[in-house]
RNA sequence: GGGUGUUUAGCUCAGUUGGGAGAGCGACGGCCUUACAAGCCGUAGGUCGCAGGUUCGACCCCUGCAACACCCA
């Protein structure tokens, strides 16, 4: 017997590991059945589980379940990526607490100590996952280190190399001056600063007493100033072009050139240019050949190009000491309140420079091509559509792509230098040795280069290089290309563009056919969840309260295609309810022993009720189906829920229960295998929603022959619906909701038995009535029912339904003027309905243009609109 | 500045070929009816952001405006 209360925390842990164990989660298995694959985003090995992983896996987990039972031979392919940087910083910040440095281990011992934490501490968010309920195939989990992807890795850059799609070259980067490496564009945060605008005043050569003012809000940067630029059209300043300037505490002439960079309208229209500390100027540096200094060292100090007065000192110290001195000067004209974008390190905090460095980089626009062109063709489609959008403003302007980091922790980068500085990029140190023999005729030394490979570097590879690329492994061929990535839209351009450029180049076919970008996870506010705000859910608390269940069936039902997820906790105990109800659903089917019967035919049925139920169940499945395969979660969830809640468990139990209760022997059997059979439907509906209670429930109801995640998905044929059927429960459950609405209204005790009759009713009506007595006895709380008409009483209750009038005699219990007031309101209500449909149908216009089963069902309205008007003006004239 | 999206019940949100406005939560009223009070039965509440337009007909299509959110410079 079940347990009077469900009780998630019981059941959940017991049935992951059930499945685990059993193997039910490992693909390969079904050899003739078409493979359905996923790929997991990689979680960041350092990272723990958050809601937006929560509902990126629940969605995947979703889709898994869903086309595992369908018969698929389903794959989803889990792992972690390294996070360079993220993952270096937290073993250096263990180092630091004993005192040490990486540079005191040196680079083999601090690797070494890398893989220790991986291994002790890294990749807590896998189990999180299992937490989850997600049926990963862990047995194949991979991770971006391991040897397997780094032979991709390898492969990948000596390939490119070879193509010349790789190369080095010496451009800006941005520079995180802490933790000494380039970092991405993407892990670049703009941020929004209240600063100062300084406008200083630069002596113009040769012209004793005349300045030129440039406004600037980093001073400091002046150290590296080899130019300025004035707007080609500016009239204040046409004189000067082709004249120097001459920079002051340095005195180096700057020439004034005319370059449409300059915003005659921003500041004061000139600008300094600071060709090798800014995006902007460097552009401008070339369009002038203009001379690169270089004033700052890794740590962001002033270096040695800068004259020594400033040398060694911190950027914002050289930026104090040169205003002072300015001051001093009087060269200083104002300094204006100014807001303006600084950017961050989203890992290190601290203000981004731009530093010119060499560095490598993939050559992003031409394999961005054949990527663009895959979505153009619809190769690869993103739902929903709109992010195409997105994802070509991104690709059509991407720059190279800088892939070298100075970091330990990554793939170290094939390449090695001879005595000259002579590049070698090959697979192996010994291929590379071959190379330079070949190269200077002699053996030399060669230097390998220090850097790694950024993590999205080997992540880009991800739906590959997991198959076991550049091997041509089985699983290559079976499940590449995968079927669908599960994101979010913050991701793009992370993953999903550099998957499909990637992707294509090596395996000549899209990594995916489809993009499935879901929303971002808010507060119940609207606003972004973060630690810093304060108002991170965490989900597994939440599971640990209400359930995994409950929180994955919020989270899929709150899925909507383009808007974002704002979670609320009532929402999350909404959904815990819905799981308890399906719980108690199933102790009621146990305590009258229906159970799903060997060989049961839902189609043989006889009685009205279980054919009925069996059609509303096929129609849901149908319905659940088609929604999860057009990634409408929320939709497929809805159904599911109201088909559970609303059909099942309030009307079709109810309505059985007499029959259960009283049935003949035969009926009662039919009616058992049927709630069963009903049953064992809705709980494969649900179960890539809610695994873990579904699958507990499905044990629990008997013997089986498979576990439900395993269990064959419900495809059952429209042919199970019968209009006949449906339409006599239509109407069962309209009398029996129209007696309960007066009842309620009229303040009938809810204990008062009172009788039922029908006056006026067709034929087929009285035997509707008839079939259904004791169903609708019980659910409108009657006393009896009589068979014919009879005349009403004085007092008595009249509600219009269809062609017929129910009669409930009341006398005693209700209040006449009340009641006349009740049937004045439904007057009104038909004869307004009737004058609206009236003037719909004396337009024109309508009846010359609209469809005809638009008129015919305007008509139809207006008729039944007449005859419940004319029915009510008689109930009325009676009491 | 460029782009995208949002605006529907008190709150959070659905509404997919333009043809009778929905759900959950909350509120209110009544029920311990032998699966379930984490429940059952019922009720109220909305000129679908504003202004135009297209159409026989607009929450839905078009234009403009407003507010908010996010992305990119």
């Amino acid at each position: 017997m079940l347990e009077k209360s469900y009780r998630p925390q019981d059941i959940e842990e017991k049935q992951y590991r059930q499945w685990e164990e059993s193997g039910a989660f490992e693909a390969g298995k079904r050899h003739n059945a078409n493979p359905y694959t996923i790929v997991i985003p990689p979680p960041n090995v350092t990272g723990s589980l958050h809601m937006g992983h929560a509902l990126n896996n629940t969605l995947q987990d979703v889709l898994i379940r869903y086309e595992r039972m369908r018969g698929r031979d389903a794959l989803w392919q889990p792992g972690m990526d390294h996070a360079g940087i993220a993952t270096q910083m937290v073993v250096e910040r263990q180092l630091d607490a004993e005192g040490l440095s990486r540079h005191d281990l040196g680079r083999e011992a601090f690797i070494d100590r890398v893989w220790t934490w991986k291994g002790e501490s890294g990749g807590t968010i896998t189990n999180q996952l299992r937490r989850l309920g997600a049926s990963c195939d862990w047995g194949r989990e991979r991770f971006t280190m391991d040897e397997g992807l780094s032979a991709a890795v390898l492969e990948v850059f000596v390939t490119l190399h070879k193509q010349g799609l790789i190369y080095k070259d010496k451009r800006l980067v941005n520079w995180d001056p802490k933790l000494h490496t380039a970092i991405s564009d993407l892990e670049v945060e703009q941020r929004e600063v209240q600063g100062h605008l300084w406008h200083i005043r630069y002596p113009i050569e040769d012209d004793e007493g005349r300045f030129i003012v440039v406004a600037t809000t980093r001073p400091e940067t002046m150290l590296g100033d080899t130019a300025v630029a004035v707007h080609p059209d500016d009239d204040r300043y046409k004189d000067l072009i082709g004249k120097h300037a001459v920079l002051p505490l340095v005195g180096r002439r700057l020439p004034i050139v005319a370059d449409e960079h300059a915003d005659p309208e921003q500041g004061s229209g000139a600008v300094k240019i600071t060709p090798a500390h800014d995006f902007n100027d460097f552009d401008v540096g070339r369009r002038h050949d203009l001379e690169l200094v270089n004033i700052f060292d890794q740590d962001a100090a002033i270096s040695d190009a800068a004259p020594e007065a400033y040398r060694g000192l911190d950027r914002f110290e050289a930026r104090d000491k040169i205003l002072a001195e300015l001051e001093t000067l009087n060269l200083i004209e104002k300094v204006d309140e100014h807001t303006h974008v600084v950017p961050y390190g989203d890992r290190s905090g601290v203000v981004i420079e731009p530093w010119l460095t060499d560095q490598w980089y993939v050559d992003a626009a031409t394999l961005a091509k054949p990527a663009i062109e895959a979505v153009k063709s619809g190769r690869t489609v993103f739902v929903p559509k709109q992010w195409e959008r997105t994802y070509f403003e991104w690709m059509e302007n991407i720059q190279p792509w800088c892939v070298s980091r100075q970091l330990w922790w990554g793939h170290q980068i094939p390449a090695w230098y001879g005595p000259d500085g002579e590049i070698f990029v090959e697979r192996t140190e010994a291929d590379a040795q071959t190379a330079a023999e070949a190269h200077y005729g002699k053996v030399v030394t060669l230097m390998r280069d220090e850097d790694v490979l950024d993590t999205w570097f080997s992540s880009a590879l991800w739906p590959f290089s997991t198959l076991g690329w550049p091997e041509k492994t089985p699983e290559l061929e079976r499940y590449y290309p995968t079927d669908v990535l599960v994101t979010g839209f913050d991701i793009i351009f992370f993953w999903v563009a550099r998957m499909m450029m990637m992707g294509i180049h090596f395996m000549d076919e899209v990594p995916f056919h489809t993009v499935y970008i879901h929303a971002l996870v808010r507060d119940e506010k609207g606003q972004k969840m973060s630690k810093s705000k304060g108002n991170i859910m965490d989900p597994l608390e939440v599971a640990d309260h209400l359930g995994a269940d409950a929180l994955r069936f919020t989270l899929a039902a709150m899925a909507a295609q383009g808007r974002d997820v704002k979670l609320s906790q009532s929402r999350i105990e909404g959904y815990r309810n819905f799981a308890t109800k399906l719980w108690n659903a199933t102790r009621f089917c146990e305590l009258n022993d229906c159970r799903a019967e060997k060989g049961f035919d839902p189609a043989a049925c006889r009685l009205t009720v279980n054919r009925w139920m069996v059609g509303e169940v096929a129609r849901l499945s149908r319905r659940v189906s088609e929604e999860i395969e057009a990634y409408r979660f929320n939709e497929a969830a809805s159904v599911a829920y109201h088909g559970t809640w609303g059909t099942f468990c309030d009307w079709y139990l109810e309505l059985i229960k007499p029959e259960l209760q009283a049935g003949t022997e035969e009926d009662k059997s039919e009616t058992r295998a049927a709630a069963g059979w009903v049953l064992d439907r809705i709980l494969q509906l649900l179960h890539p929603f809610m695994p873990f209670v579904t699958e507990e429930l499905w044990q629990h109801m008997g013997a089986r022959e498979a576990m439900l995640i395993e269990s064959e998905w419900p495809e059952l044929s429209a042919d199970l619906n019968d209009p006949a059927v449906e339409s006599e429960l239509d109407w069962v459950v309209l009398l029996i909701s129209e007696v309960r609405a007066v009842r309620a209204e009229m303040n009938v005790p809810a204990k008062a038995e009172i009788d039922l009759w029908l006056n006026g009713a067709s034929e087929e009506n009285l035997r509707r009535l008839r079939d259904n007595e004791e169903a609708i006895v019980r659910l409108a709380r009657l006393e009896g029912i009589r068979q014919e008409d009879q005349e009403v009483p004085t007092g008595a209750v009249q509600i219009v339904l269809d062609e017929a009038t129910i009669v409930l005699p009341l006398a005693d219990v209700i209040d006449i003027a009340k009641e006349k007031e009740r049937l004045s309101r439904e007057l009104d209500k038909a004869r307004g309905e009737i004058l609206n449909l009236d003037k719909k149908l004396k337009n024109e216009g309508f009846l010359a243009k609209a469809p005809e089963h638009v008129i015919e069902e305007q008509h139809e309205r207006k008729r039944d609109a007449e005859s419940t008007e004319s029915r009510l003006a008689a109930a009325l004239a009676r009491l």
